[in-house]
DNA sequence: GCGATTTGCGGGAACGTTCCCGCAAATGAA
DNA sequence: TTCATTTGCGGGAACGTTCCCGCAAATCGC
């Protein structure tokens, strides 16, 4: 495609100005007379003007670019796509774009990109581990442990065992001493494997038998049906906390078509709660993490590490995250 | 970040030879000797030289990268998700790169990309619009209609229509007289708005009463549970077909809470169907759309059409998609 | 009114590639 | 041997920016 744009040079010759002139008019460095450089700001858009990323990139040696990494076994879930397009956004605003990784990064296919972020990474995952050896700039969101985890340049985490702390106290406070925890066996994410120690923790600390029940990640119905099953009538739970977006409002429907009515028979809960389906659903407790916001809030961390290296990682906490009990009937004890 | 990578100078220098013999030993153009060819190679790999991607682009007039638009409101559903993959994969091989869109593409703030691919754009969808405006490569996935449409460089297309079809017919044949759309409200995808038509023509060719029962996008299980009732017990519809992905396992979930039998009692399909859930699920009829398939189909076309700019739009058949019939138990007509 | 500073702008190099051309040496045909 | 062709490689320019520096003219301090 050989459009051939108007470039700074066209724009100095119109003007009868230097390309020095121009170039700094644009970028709003240099001393420049105000008129000037609002009558090059007009003609730059009188004559479709759009600046080379290609060849400001080869002068400042900067890309304008930031990849994203999402664990495969993760990335259909709609929280992490939320998260995907919450740091294009943030990215869009730093004037950075977004690259998705998909591929091998070997050293011959290197990725052309300023920095990378890479949420939830399991400990270890081999893409991470070559991004860290390759020296790319990297900021993980949830904490990276494994190979070369030292040069992580920033990490962002979210309250998670707070929050799921406080959903499963307030259970409690409700009067139900046995919430069941619906987890996923997707061992691809590090989100995954915290919820469950976090879960197991509490119960020891509050004397509570753990009641763990495993679904499979991509089960069909059926999986779910009998993990609530299991959990409702084969070891009493009353109350459902589940590790999976869409898995609270699958089990609400569940325990509805039983006749049980949540809130009074049964509580449902959501460690990760889906936009309507279940955060803002009355009747489910859920986790709102902000999936948006998460994700800007990633990229601020990345432009900032890159822009101003810090001796030491940095680490921030992202406080979007929030939680929505449902309060149901109250329960007498 | 002032990682000074090694230049095509560097290996020049090492070696005692010329930076243009080097490029074209490494770009396989030019005429060297193989053996200073291997040579070359060998000493690129050990300097962990890699190709600064902003100076080939300067020069050749060439990003190697491609923009992707999603449709703001199926952003979140996982088939758009492995579609993108699916791009991203199909995007490696041809050596680019893949750029999420989500800011708004004004001539001021242009993605830099050597052409785009919009999957299921709506009738006039603004983005699209503005990128054909520009004059920017666009393949569409799916029809677009709209500002701009004779500007489309090419257009790939599943047989949604055949598939459907072929659902509809088979359930027909197992005896369903009555079969309910469940269709969402999101109109923000050209997909929701032919499957609508295609259902109501399909009705009208069979002298079929339309029963279209109407789900929001993003709304509660509730809402879910209500449009099945309203078809089923309502409408005394026999069979359900559900427009959006999930929808048809939810959709299971709900009948057999209610003691129904599916294959037996009613027939549940779906026309999106999500991968384990309900594609592979033996007691529901869905379309298996090959998301990644279909993503690597799009970018081979886009690929192609910038390569070769074509006098007219080219229009091509994606044939990954396949239909899952489930059987049920023999109806006695 | 005279030197010092500031303001407004331009020249030129550099970033790392690719590609056109040129030129010597090697090879071929006669 | 002689001339034509091929082979192997190098010089240099160009892609569009940015940025360092230089240099007049204008402004300032006293």
């Amino acid at each position: 495609m050989a459009r051939s744009r108007a470039t700074i040079l066209d724009i100095a010759r119109e003007l009868g100005l230097s390309k020095t002139t121009v170039s700094s008019a644009l970028g709003g460095s240099g001393r420049i007379s105000e008129e000037k450089r609002e009558l090059i700001r007009e003609t730059a858009k009188r004559l479709g003007y759009v600046t080379n990323r290609a060849a400001r990139s080869l002068r400042v040696n900067r890309v304008g670019t930031i990849g994203l990494f999402i664990p495969p076994l993760a990335r259909r879930l709609a929280f992490y796509m939320d998260f995907a397009f919450g740091v294009t956004e943030g990215a869009a605003s730093a004037d950075y774009d977004v690259t998705l990784f998909a591929r091998e990064f070997t050293p011959e296919r290197a990725f052309q990109v300023d920095g990378v972020i890479a949420i939830d990474p399991a400990p270890g995952e081999p893409l991470v581990a070559a991004l860290l050896a390759a020296g790319i700039p990297t900021v993980s969101v949830g904490r990276y442990s494994g190979e070369g985890q030292d040069r992580i340049l920033g990490t962002l985490e979210a309250h998670h065992a707070e929050l799921q702390t406080s959903i499963l106290d307030h259970l409690l406070s409700r009067g139900r001493k046995r919430p069941a925890l619906l987890a996923v066996d997707d061992y691809s994410s590090s989100w995954t494997l915290d919820t469950r120690t976090n879960y197991l923790e509490w119960c020891r600390r509050n004397l509570i038998e753990p009641l763990v029940h495993e679904v499979e990640s991509n089960a069909t119905p059926r999986g779910l049906v009998a993990a609530i099953s299991a959990a409702v009538e084969g070891d009493g739970a009353d109350a459902l906390v589940c590790g999976a977006q869409g898995h609270a409002a699958q089990s609400q429907i569940i325990l509805e078509g039983r006749g049980l009515v949540l809130g009074r028979d049964v509580d449902v809960a959501s460690f990760a709660g889906a936009a309507a389906l279940e955060v803002g659903n009355p009747l489910i407790s859920a986790i709102d993490l902000e999936p948006r916001g998460y994700g800007e809030a990633a990229t601020e961390l990345l432009d900032a590490v890159v822009r101003a290296p810090q001796e030491a990682p940095v680490h921030r906490w992202f406080e979007g995250a929030t939680v929505h009990l449902a309060d149901g009937v109250h329960l007498a004890d």
